[in-house]
Formats: structure tokens, C-alpha cells, sequence
DNA sequence: AAAACGGGGGC
DNA sequence: GCCCCAGTTTT
């Protein structure tokens, strides 16, 4: 089956997947929403650097909005970022015991937390079975006919359909490498792609 | 449905 | 110097 094989040359291209980032689900939230727009090879440091000053949920929720934004001054929308990394953990300290929520429901009512950001937590952090859809695996789903729309939401549903279940959490992180190194927003390098032969946009 | 938030990196 | 980027909120 066409999805199956693309998810094997994935995985033979990428061995190693997604296995730098922290699975902490508090790091990886934080760090989620300081990716938001921006490349992650700027804020991979920029969220090394402040966990290296707040490592925890408390110390983050008492922190001062200003050094905040001086730690992450390099991401975009650094000002806001900021606002909404304090006013996360404080709602996780005071509501939820310091302990970040597993669930849709509870983690869209963190600000500046949508669909992909709490589908990165929740398949990441706790291991859940779901697709996390960014730029990429929406750009990439439609460019090779896994799916065919224009909303990344119901490209969630379409790969939800196609996709085997026990690959769901996996599709991320492959689709970001491959989007980032081969299959680009702009400029994609389809003369060394080793999708060549399977892809719509090639035949 | 469209605007706004935004500094960094590639070219 | 110009254009785009691991989205979400507001208008």
C-alpha cells in the first residue's frame, strides 16, 4: 500500500527519528510553543537556555515576564511567547498540581496552545496516539495524494484514515526531517528524493 | 476569512 | 534586501 511504503522509506531514511528532544511533557510544551513559526534549529538553544534558568514549572511560573524575554529575545513573537510561557505554567501549577494535562480537551485551554501544539505533547510526551499536523506533514500529505485539502485539521482526519494506528505518532517527526532536508516548502530537492518513483508530483 | 504577532536564516 | 518559517489568537 502507497502509505505504508512512504512511512518505510521514511523510517529507513530517518533511524534515529525525533530522539534528541526532552519528552518531559512540560519541556516539550514549552518548547513547542517557542517553535510556533519559527525554525527549530533557533529555538532548540534559545529553550535549552531557559530551562537551564527555570527547570521547573514552579520556578517558570514565578519568573519574571522581562527575563523572560530577554532568554528568548532570538524566536519570533519572543513578546508574547514570553507571556504565554509564564501564564502556562502558572495555570498548570494552580489548576492542575504542577502536572501537565493528558488530554485535548484540557491542554486547548492553555494559551497559545492549539491542535499541533497539544498533539506534539500528547504523542510525544505521553506516548498517545495521534497525528500532530504542522507546515509540514500538511504540505508534504497533500504533495504526495495522502490526502487532498487545504485544512490542516481535516488533513488530521484524512491521515487519521489512512495511516495505521501504530504509526500515528511517528508521522511528525518524519515529515518535519524530510521537509526540512528533502521535500521543501520552497525548492524541494525532488532530483534527489527517494520517493522519485512513488510521488504524484514525479510520475 | 483575514490580519497580527516577529527575529533569524537562506539566498 | 527580500522572503519564508515546528501556529494561534484576535478582528
Amino acid at each position: 500500500m502507497y502509505v505504508e511504503e512512504v512511512i518505510s522509506r521514511l523510517k529507513e531514511l530517518y533511524p534515529n527519528g525525533y530522539f534528541h528532544v526532552n519528552r518531559d511533557p512540560f519541556y516539550l510544551l514549552i518548547s513547542t510553543v517557542l517553535s510556533q513559526r519559527t525554525r527549530d534549529d533557533v529555538t532548540i538553544p534559545t529553550t535549552q537556555k531557559l530551562f537551564s534558568v527555570f527547570p521547573t514549572v514552579e520556578e517558570m511560573a514565578e519568573a519574571d515576564v522581562d527575563e523572560i524575554q530577554e532568554l528568548i529575545r532570538n524566536v519570533g513573537f519572543y513578546r508574547v511567547k514570553a507571556q504565554r510561557i509564564i501564564d502556562i505554567s502558572r495555570i498548570i501549577l494552580q489548576d492542575y498540581g504542577g502536572i501537565v494535562p493528558d488530554t485535548m480537551n484540557e491542554l486547548l485551554k492553555l494559551p497559545g496552545v492549539g491542535r499541533k501544539t497539544a498533539n506534539c505533547v500528547l504523542g510525544y510526551g505521553f506516548e498517545q496516539d495521534v497525528i500532530a499536523v504542522d507546515t509540514h506533514v500538511h504540505r508534504i500529505s497533500n504533495r504526495m495524494g495522502l490526502v487532498d485539502t487545504s485544512d490542516p485539521d481535516e488533513t488530521e482526519k484524512e491521515l487519521e484514515k489512512v495511516v495505521p494506528r501504530d504509526e500515528w505518532k511517528n508521522i511528525n517527526g518524519l515529515m518535519v526531517l524530510f521537509g526540512q532536508n528533502v521535500c521543501r516548502p520552497v525548492g524541494p530537492k525532488c532530483d534527489e528524493c527517494i520517493m522519485d518513483d512513488i510521488c504524484p508530483k514525479m510520475i
